[in-house]
RNA sequence: GCCCCCAUCGACUAGCGGCCUAGGUCCCCACCCUUUCAAGGUGGUAACACGGGUUCGAAUCCCGUUGGGGGUACCA
């Protein structure tokens, strides 16, 4: 490398006396004691925002490569970006880890690898950077934003490749009397990495998704370490990719496809510090249609982007599980639950064009998991969710708990095809709330809900209904009521006979059942009447067909 | 602008040169079942982006076009 580099001592100077040298950081993280074909993977959220799907999409892959080799998965925070940070992202990916049960195999406490938070490396980071920078493989860039905004714009505006090369990197040759004073004048300064790429180069690498990738070499002199002038020195995330996945022994790279184009810059880091080269395994993004065309899911504009959007709806995790792991391999969509579950996720069955977010089809997923519960394991799941999303709800339900689990049990307790009724927590409120007095509202008879019945005829039909009323009979005696109203108000006996001769009849028993059943349950879907009337008893649900 | 990735029904996909007049699932529609609404059952609409090659044979391989996505930051 045929350039003046800044002398050592001088270096060294900008670094505390006692920072380790890189010998030390290889001895004290050892080669992980795991067979050689098992894979150490991880997933580094960054705190500038929430999690989203695609983040934990990735964050199941990894794990489960991990565990399926006998190697390890862990978390890293990567919070370098110190300006974007936002409050309470932490706190949203332990909830949205949990929800997904996606859980590090190692942390602060128990990793021999740590610390798990990029923020608290700053030594590891530094060692590197001082190694750089006394080969002359790095260097101080004194570039104010400014400059380096105004030459992008004029690179663009040239057709060039935006990026601090050649001519455009005017730090990059600066003599080194001139870094040394202006190091001394305490001028604020970030490092740079000296790019060995050239113009024209290719570089080739091998996606463990894809296969072989080539593109133009890297030829940007990217920073490495942020500029001086910021209270805490840290990397970017290139610079700390290559080191913390080189040092926590990471050997396969699982990450958003959105990476592929700085893989040349990583091969070029990786180089430079004397790593092994380590795999990468890129992801095709989760999207999103927007209008016609698609994009990525994003954080800002997306609400099904957030973990905390399904934990608020109220899908049941192992629903959203379920589904995620389908769309990475499509064999376990068309698994059960449990056989899905055991399978692990394989990079070789990966798609590579991004998939989008179904919402209806995860709902079906979830209303087929649900339908698998009892009606005692709904109770307790609708519970919980009520008790975080619902108050008035959870209260409801915890004093009518027992009225809560028969209602849960209607077609579905003993049932061969459980009723279908619920994809999401949510939904309990609007299909069961009618088993509760509290929850109940009246339907006037003008209501729509009753069409095509007139009020006078829902009125009247109602009130005999009412007074003929025997509560206590078996299923047939009991529909036997309906039918003798319906024929009393010139409804008719079945549906064939109505549309036989349409003039002749109000309508059918089915609309005259629908007259019951919206003046009982105040909607126009509902399980089986007859054994609604048991969970209600005859007495409430006199007083509902009166109510009319 | 430059570079990269991608392209089968509305959606997720199966397909990895002949088993494909392209299969499954979700959605949608119809019918059946049912004293009701669901559930369930049966059936249906619906796709290989386009143009060139290669080959006896292409959804499958190659090239180009078009379209979509991503990158081009002291964000990750």
């Amino acid at each position: 490398m045929p350039h003046a580099t800044v002398p050592t001592d001088v270096v060294d100077s900008l670094f505390a006396a006692d920072l380790p040298e890189p010998a030390h950081w290889e001895a004290t993280y050892g080669p992980r004691d795991h067979p050689s074909d098992a894979l150490v993977t991880r997933f580094g959220p960054s705190p500038t925002g929430f999690v989203h799907v695609g983040g934990l999409y990735t964050a199941m892959i990894s794990r489960d490569l991990a565990r399926a080799t006998g190697g390890t998965f862990f978390v890293r925070i990567e919070d370098t970006d110190r300006a974007r940070e936002v409050a309470g992202a932490r706190e949203q990916f332990a909830r949205a880890f949990a929800y997904l049960d996606i859980e590090s195999d190692e942390d602060d406490e128990t990793g021999a690898y740590g610390p798990y938070s990029q923020s608290q490396r700053g030594p590891i980071y530094e060692t590197y950077v001082r190694e750089l920078l006394r080969a002359g493989r790095a260097y101080p860039c004194f570039c104010t934003r400014e400059e380096l905004a105004a030459r992008a714009a004029e690179q663009r505006r040239a057709s060039l490749p935006t990026g601090y090369y050649g001519e455009w990197a005017p730090c990059r040759e600066l003599p080194p009397e001139e870094v040394v004073a202006r190091l001394q004048r305490g001028d604020p300064y970030a490092v740079r990495f000296r790019s060995p790429g050239e113009a024209q180069a290719r570089v080739t690498f091998v996606d463990a998704i894809r296969g072989a990738i080539e593109q133009d070499d890297n030829r940007n002199d990217a920073i490495v370490l942020k500029s001086s002038a910021e209270p805490l020195r840290l990397p970017t995330y290139h610079f700390a990719h290559a080191v913390d996945d080189h040092l926590m022994r990471v050997n396969l790279v699982v990450r958003a496809e959105e990476w592929i184009s700085s893989v040349p810059l990583h091969l070029q880091l990786f180089a430079a510090l004397e790593f092994d080269q380590i795999d990468y395994a890129h992801v095709a993004p989760l999207m999103k249609t927007e209008g016609s065309s698609r994009r990525k899911l994003s954080k800002r504009k997306d609400p099904e982007a957030s973990v905390d959007f399904y934990v608020a709806t109220g899908y049941p995790s192992r629903a959203v599980v379920h589904y995620l792991r389908g769309l990475a391999n499509s064999r376990l969509a068309d698994m059960d639950f449990e056989e899905a579950a055991r399978e692990p996720l394989r990079l070789d069955e990966m798609g590579v064009a991004g998939p989008l977010v179904d919402l209806a089809k995860l709902e079906s997923v979830s209303r087929n998991w649900i339908a698998t519960l009892s009606a005692e394991e709904v109770y307790r799941e609708v519970l919980a969710w009520a008790r975080d999303h619902d108050p008035e709800l959870a209260e409801v339900l915890v004093r009518e708990r027992d009225v809560a689990v028969r209602a849960l049990a209607v077609e579905r307790e003993g049932a061969e095809n459980p009723r279908k009724d619920l994809a999401k927590w949510s939904e309990f409120r609007e299909a069961y709330s009618f088993f509760f007095a509290e929850l109940f509202e009246p339907v006037p008879a003008e209501d729509a809900r009753f069409s095509p019945v007139d009020a006078a005829t829902v009125r009247a039909l109602a009130a005999d209904f009412a007074d003929r009323y025997e509560h206590d009979a078996d299923p047939d005696t009991w529909f036997a009521q309906i039918r003798a109203v319906a024929a009393a108000h010139s409804f008719a006996a079945t549906v064939g006979e109505f549309k036989a001769d349409p003039a002749r009849y109000v309508g059918s028993v089915r609309e005259a059942a629908n007259v019951i059943r919206v003046a009982v349950t105040g909607r126009t879907k509902s399980p089986d009447l007859y054994e609604i009337s048991r969970v209600l008893g005859g007495d409430e649900l006199l007083r509902r067909v009166r109510l009319v």
